[in-house]
DNA sequence: AACCCTAGCAACCGCCAACGC
DNA sequence: TGCGTTGGCGGTTGCTAGGGT
């Protein structure tokens, strides 16, 4: 499966060979399904600090980038985003597939309820990190006082800036990924995160 | 049976930083 | 300090399988 080798196979350049041992061949890869727990690590982590696919696969044992790469967008973003693309694909309904039939996402730990509330002509911005959020956020029960979608945009912009200089101030001080999750902002990880990942 | 469409995913590409000389 | 090489990363491509018509 997969594109033909850049290289031929039995005289295989270096970069090709790392990639894939590391993706592919290497041991103590998981290559079955992503559970329900690992949807929502990725989920998080992906509002929280947008597509740095290494430190998430980093929190996912035997999960590489680029297989969590390929699961967000084969799946994930699908998942999380479904709602979403029922409403602007309404005209042909046999395409939904996401939720449980019901429009709902079925996201463990977060509320089941439409996606859709931000305003239809924002709709633009919908795939990336911030909108998911939004999308999320507005699911929870606390999120009455962000119905104000400036203020939400703002305080969203300085969670994940904060993040982004902790993770940078971590990785300053340990020359790893290995951050400290604690102290990244826990507003975005509601519900089910209990401090350790 | 043949064609079309989509999902899944391994691999490619290009950029950038680290490293060694 | 400058240059070439290597490794790491995120985005993208394109092959294959499978389902629908």
């Amino acid at each position: 499966m997969g594109r033909a080798p850049c290289c031929d196979k039995a005289n295989r350049c270096g970069k090709s060979c790392r990639l894939r041992w590391l993706n592919y061949l290497r041991p103590n890869i998981k290559h079955g399904g992503f559970s329900e727990e690992e949807d929502n690590i990725i989920f998080r982590l992906y509002i929280s600090i947008g597509s740095r696919w290494s430190i998430i696969a980093s929190q996912l044992p035997g999960r590489t980038d680029n297989d969590v790469k390929n699961y967000w967008n084969t799946k994930l973003k699908k998942k999380f985003l479904g709602k979403q693309r029922k409403e602007t694909s309404a005209a042909d309904p046999k395409r939904e597939t996401a939720g449980d039939g019901h429009g709902n996402l079925g996201i463990t730990g977060w509320p089941q309820q439409p996606a859709l509330t931000y305003p239809i002509d924002h709709q633009e911005i919908y795939d990336d990190p911030f909108s998911l959020a939004w999308s999320s956020l507005q699911q929870n029960s606390g999120a009455q006082a962000l119905l104000c979608p400036t203020s939400f945009w703002t305080e969203l912009d300085d969670i994940l800036r904060f993040n982004l200089m902790k993770m940078d101030e971590s990785n300053a001080a340990t020359k790893s990924e290995n951050m400290n999750w604690n102290e990244v902002s826990p507003f975005l990880y509601p519900n089910t995160y209990d401090g350790r990942l």
